[in-house]
Parts: C-alpha cells; structure tokens; sequence
DNA sequence: CACTTGACCTGTCCGC
DNA sequence: TGCGGACAGGTCAAGT
C-alpha cells in the first residue's frame, strides 16, 4: 500500500501521539511479522519517529529503533483514551464500511502498549494491522541503523533540497531499456515512489509510460522531476492515498484518489485533453495513461 | 547483466 | 448462489 505520502502522513500523526510515552508491553499475535525480541523494549521511552523512503522508524532510549514496512497493507492506527468511532473512520475495513473502530481486529499482527509521561498505564494501545502478512517489524540498533540492508541502496528523497533533475536523470540513465514506468518505481533510482504515483508523475510531465527511459530528452527528465514533486506534495496535503486498506494514524482514508487524474481512472476522460485514460500492464503491475496527450 | 515472472498472503470482485 | 480466476498500494528471489 503506502507509498512515500501514506507513510508520511502516518509519521506525522504518529508523532503527535506517541513521543514521550515509554512503552510498556509489546503484544506479537503473528510471529512471521516481528524480528526481534520484543521484551527488549519494555520501558523504553519514544525519542523520534522519521521516516525513509517507504520504511517508517521509531527511536527509542537504550539505542534501539524499531522500524516498519507496510508493504501493500500495512496499518498504524492509534486508539486513545475512551476514543469513540467517528463516521468516516475505517479501521481495518474498507472505504466503503461503517465499521467501528473495533480493535484488535482479525489483521492485528502486534499491539504496543505504554505508561504516560506520569508513570500510569495509558489507554492508548499501537496496533499494527495487515491483512496479507507481507510487512514486517524490525528492532535494530539506533546507532547502527545505517548498517541494515532494508536502508541500503536507497535513492534521494524526493523532496529533499537536494534532489535535483540531473541527478533523477543520472539513476534513471542506469535503465536504459526500461519503460520510464517502471524505472521510476525501483527504489534506488528515487525513494518513495510506488504504483499509484508513477502514473500520476508521468501523466503530469505528459510522457507516456512506455517509453524507454534511453529516448527522454532533457526537458522530460524536467518535467518528469517537477512531477515527482508536484504529486507527491499534493498527496501528502490530501491525506495519502486509499485504494482499500490505507488509513492515517485515527484509522481515517486519505483522499488524494479523489484528485488523481489517471490512477484508477481506466475508461474515464483525460484531465487534460478529449482523449480516455487506459490501463496496460508494465513488469506485472497496473499503469494508467492517457495515450492521446502522454507522448 | 538486464529484465521479467513468481512468490509471499488474504480478501474482494467479476464472469460464467 | 457458487466457484474459479484475476487482481490489489511492495519487494525479493529465481528464471529467461
């Protein structure tokens, strides 16, 4: 599911909840998913929650960091003091479901539990939700985080001052016979970019997602660059994206689907011209386009 | 080496 | 209504 601007949101959510609060217990309900000894983390206090690329971390006194994968669908979700399920909320369900805010649920895989910053046990639990199993929980070292594979060969942050056009040209140029599509999604090119917002990059540049990365003239890569940006910022101001499962840190969908002009779009018209949206497939996933103003 | 496909899982939706 | 197959936001490993 989340790609750089569902995790952001989380991280910014996350952050507002759980700085502070030393945590108490650590519940593991599906062994496959946590890596680590859990007990480890018993009275340790919440530091700092960041985020890189699609990989969100907390660090924790005692030198530890625990850091998440979401993978398709992966959920963080808060529940507070006597917290009551507002309508929009979706916890573990689907955009179109009233269900309440019912926690553990049938995907809860672990729950962290904590002590306030005046020594009682909060009623505030962290559940990590996921239906397909595929994300995971690691507890690693803070000082030696930059060791971890999961960290390594990661391309700039796109929003990032740093990140620049010449250099988005330069790692995509180490794919020169792929599809601009699918090279935008390979992690070490740039970080953070995922299925849904390739298509909407490529529609904003008006590049069509077939064309092989070696034929892009300089003003693409540009265009390609201001899209990443574009799109992502917009993302992240609308909530993130909810296909089915992303939900924010109160367990509520972000609505940038709503704004988005191709993904999910098949058959529609174009935002920008009379033609249709169409859907291909690229190395196994979904693309969407607008074939008559992508060229 | 460059690239594609299958696997990991569970659930939903669509066509017959 | 039931059943099989395709598909879903990601990333590895294995295959071509």
């Amino acid at each position: 599911m989340p790609e750089l601007p569902e995790v952001e949101t989380i991280r910014r959510g996350l952050e507002k909840k759980i700085i502070g609060l030393t945590i108490h217990k650590v519940g593991v309900l599906n062994s496959k998913t946590f890596f680590g000894d859990p007990q480890i983390l018993w009275g340790k206090k919440v530091l700092k929650v960041w985020r890189k690329a699609k990989m969100l971390g907390i660090d924790l006194t005692g030198d530890l960091s625990i850091v998440f994968h979401l993978k398709m669908t992966g959920q963080l979700i808060y529940i507070g003091n006597r917290q009551q399920a507002t309508g929009d909320r979706l916890i573990g369900g689907h955009p179109t479901s009233d269900m309440k805010g019912q926690m553990p649920n049938s995907s809860t895989r672990v729950i962290f539990e904590f002590i306030d910053p005046r020594g009682e046990i909060s009623e505030g639990k962290l559940y990590f939700n996921d239906q397909r199993k595929f994300g995971w929980v690691k507890l690693v070292q803070s000082s030696k985080i930059k060791d971890q594979k999961f960290l390594q060969n990661l391309g700039p942050e796109p929003l990032e001052k740093e990140f620049s056009w010449e250099i988005l040209k330069n790692n995509l140029l180490r794919h020169k016979n792929l599809p601009i599509k699918v090279a935008l999604m390979d992690q070490s090119v740039v970080s953070g970019i995922g299925n849904i917002y390739a298509s909407e990059v490529l529609f904003l540049a008006r590049v069509d997602p077939r064309k092989k990365v070696a034929a892009l003239s300089d003003k693409e890569f540009e265009k390609i660059y201001q899209g990443i940006k574009k799109s992502l910022e917009v993302a992240i101001e609308k909530g993130g994206s909810t296909r089915a499962h992303f939900v924010n840190i109160e367990g509520e969908r972000g609505y940038f689907l709503d704004y988005a002009n191709v993904y999910g779009k098949e058959g529609q018209k174009c935002h920008g011209c009379p033609g249709k949206v169409e859907k291909i497939t690229q190395a196994g996933r979904g693309t969407y386009f607008c074939p008559s103003c992508q060229k």
